[in-house]
DNA sequence: GTCTATACTAGGATAGAC
DNA sequence: GTCTATCCTAGTATAGAC
């Protein structure tokens, strides 16, 4: 198994179970590999591990949501396309975040820069489609939070009420919500 | 200490750390009490804390949130004196939440219910107020929820970029979220 | 790169004295 | 109701063979 392989494999355990829950027994089940095999990829243990997903993450946000949005094309259906992207991968909110897992608590520390430089350059690309689409940039950049907390809450309180399609609307509302205030 | 005074302290653990970031010998610390007298106060160990404490934060939504909102008043002014409340007990986004908390990994499946049973109470509440101001039942609770996910959503990024003014900003938009959907 | 075996620490829980 | 002492398991991490 290639270290690339294994990083899908630890973000779903982390999004699941946060970074506490984690244990090296898990992973290595999750993952099939031996704890020595484990700290052969990752001599600094789950805190590496964490980084390295966070790593992985940031690229796949730059990658999934980021760069669709810098992309050619009108601000709604470059929304509306990242709204769906959305759904799929959270699995329509089934799957829960890392930023949840990995802000929480004082063993997450060290991650907290990460975690914020990912949700920042998701922000940042809302932002500018928003400014692209003729709003201001003060308010372009409430409505990107705006859409951001909309996410996170979304997945929260979905977990929270085990309704998923409370995050389903959520995602399908986010072009709105960034456009057009509402 | 009496046991409704060990009851705040382990909600503050518990938001910060989560359930499987607090450890008995945290709680100790935190409480001052030994191992074997918290064990004493509950013989089924952190299990039992985790449902006391939600007890215990469901009676507090119950009178900080949804009585207030049950009460005779104007809609709107009671849902801007909920934002203020909000705005405390959260102090401004810095306290984070126990749904995160207890809501993450296999080991906080006992309490899903409950939690889910808190939040529900809340929706609920807002609901019924959305409906005295005139919105129709499905476009009430559909306000409601989103004012849930802009509270949960806006505790989320807040902490995750340390910027706790947006969580200001959330909860003075509730009422207008609430009842003009903006 | 992976395994088995092992060391060590921290966490959960209990017994029994005061 | 609280303490000290103790037990046991689970968790982190390493050594060394293949």
């Amino acid at each position: 198994m290639e270290k690339v392989e294994l990083l899908p494999e630890l973000l779903e355990l982390f999004r699941q179970q946060g970074y506490e829950g984690v244990s090296i027994a898990h992973v290595s089940k999750a993952t099939g590999l031996g704890k020595s095999s484990l700290y052969h990829h990752f001599p600094e243990g789950k805190e590496q591990m964490a980084k390295e997903v966070l790593e992985y993450i940031y690229k796949a946000v730059k990658q999934n949501f980021v760069a669709p949005l810098k992309a050619e094309g009108e601000p709604r259906e470059k929304l509306t396309e990242m709204s769906k992207v959305i759904e799929g991968f959270y699995d329509s909110g089934r799957k829960g975040c890392l930023i949840d897992g990995l802000t929480l608590g004082e063993a997450s520390a060290p991650f907290q820069q990460q975690v914020a430089q990912s949700l920042e350059a998701w922000i940042q690309a809302i932002a500018d489609v928003a400014v692209e689409a003729g709003l201001t940039k003060k308010l372009a950049r409430e409505r990107a939070e705006a859409a951001l907390i909309a996410i996170q809450g979304g997945l929260v309180v979905s977990r929270a009420l085990r309704d998923y399609q409370i995050f389903k609307r959520v995602a399908r509302s986010l072009p709105r919500l960034v456009l057009d205030g509402q």
